[in-house]
DNA sequence: CCTGTTTGCTTCGAATGTGAAGCACCTAGC
DNA sequence: GCTAGGTGCTTCACATTCGAAGCAAACAGG
C-alpha cells in the first residue's frame, strides 16, 4: 500500500486486511442482532458471556477488562448499566478491600440463553457459511496459537501509571 | 458457554472467540502505534491506506464508510478532522452534485509512510511472529474467502432508510 | 508502626461514535 | 417540467469511550 517501503509481503497484508475486514464486519452484524435480541451492545454481551463461563459466575473488574481488551474506566460504565439492568452485582472483593467483584445473575444469564441463538445463527451465516470443516479447524489453531503470544505480553492493565507531577 | 443448546461446535466457538480476541488485541497495540507515531487514530489510518491505494488518491464518502465499516455520520466527522489536519480534501463530486469526493494530500500521504514501519513493526511481533509462513498463507486465504462472503451481503449503507412519520 | 509506593477502582472532562432527522440533488413516472 | 420518492451527506442530540487524576486499601522498608 502506498509503495510500501520495500521488504513487504502481499501475503501478509493480505492476511491482516483481511482479518481487520472479517472481524469489523461481523462485529458489526453480531452488534444488530445482540440489539435487537436483547439490548446489548458487544461488550455487555461479552461481560456476560465471560462471566457466565466464569466459575461463580464472578470475576474481578481488572481481569474482565483484560479479557475484553477494555480501558478500566469504560468497563466502570458498563458493569454500572448492567447492575442498574439488575444482569449483574457488584461488590467488593473478599480477599482485597479495595477489588470490586462482578457477578452474573440469574437474569443476566436468562438474557444470555435468550439471546444465544440468534447469536450463532449469525455467525453460522457470516463466518462459517463460506468454510470447510478443515478451515475451521486450521482458524481455530492458528489463531489461537497467535492469541496466546498476544496474551504472553504484559495485559493492558499493566500499563506504567503516570507519576505526580512535582 | 452458558450451557449453549446442544448443537453447538467447540472448535467453531474457538476460532471465533480467538477471531474477536486477536483482532481486540491487535487493535489495541496498533492503535497504540499509530498515536504515538502520527498522532493518527486507527480509523484515521484505515481511511488514508484506503486512499492512498485508491485511484487518484479518491473515494466517495459511502465508498469509504462502508469499505471502513463506519456509520456515515462518524466518517463525515473523521473526514472533517482530517481536512482540517491537511491531509485529505474534500470536493463536491463531479458526476453526482449530492455526492463529496475525498482526497489524500500529499501531506496525507507523507503521514501514511512515516507511519508505515512502525505499523509492520506491531503486526510482526504481534500477529506473524508466531506464524509459519504457511500458516499466513492457509489465514489469508481463509479470511479472503470469509471477507469475500460477508462482502456479498448489502452493505452498511444500504439499510433501509425510515419513512418520514405520517 | 510509619511513610512512600503500588494497585484497584471510580470520577471527571473531553473526544468520538451512533441513528434519526434534515437538506439538497438526482431519478422516475406521468 | 412537475411531483414523489430515493440517495448522499451533514447536523443534531445523546451514548459511549478513553486517559488522567483522585481516592482508598495493600504492601515494602525501615
Amino acid at each position: 500500500m502506498v509503495n510500501p517501503p520495500r521488504s513487504f509481503d502481499p501475503t501478509e497484508l493480505g492476511a491482516y486486511f483481511a482479518l481487520i475486514e472479517v472481524s469489523s464486519l461481523l462485529r458489526h452484524a453480531v452488534e444488530q442482532q445482540l440489539h435487537e435480541a436483547g439490548n446489548l451492545s458487544y461488550v455487555q454481551f461479552q461481560l456476560l458471556a465471560r462471566l457466565g463461563d466464569s466459575p461463580e459466575g464472578s470475576c474481578r473488574m481488572t481481569d474482565l477488562a483484560d479479557g475484553v481488551v477494555y480501558s478500566r474506566s469504560g468497563l466502570t460504565y458498563q458493569a454500572q448499566t448492567l447492575e442498574q439492568r439488575g444482569l449483574v452485582t457488584r461488590a467488593p472483593s473478599i480477599d482485597d478491600e479495595r477489588g470490586t467483584t462482578v457477578t452474573i445473575t440469574s437474569q443476566g444469564r436468562d438474557t444470555l440463553t435468550q439471546v444465544f441463538p440468534g447469536h450463532i445463527a449469525v455467525l453460522n451465516e457470516l463466518l462459517f457459511e463460506p468454510l470447510a470443516r478443515e478451515d475451521v479447524e486450521v482458524l481455530a489453531d492458528v489463531l489461537g496459537r497467535v492469541r496466546d503470544h498476544m496474551r504472553s505480553a504484559p495485559p493492558r492493565s499493566a500499563a506504567p501509571r503516570r507519576r505526580k507531577a512535582g
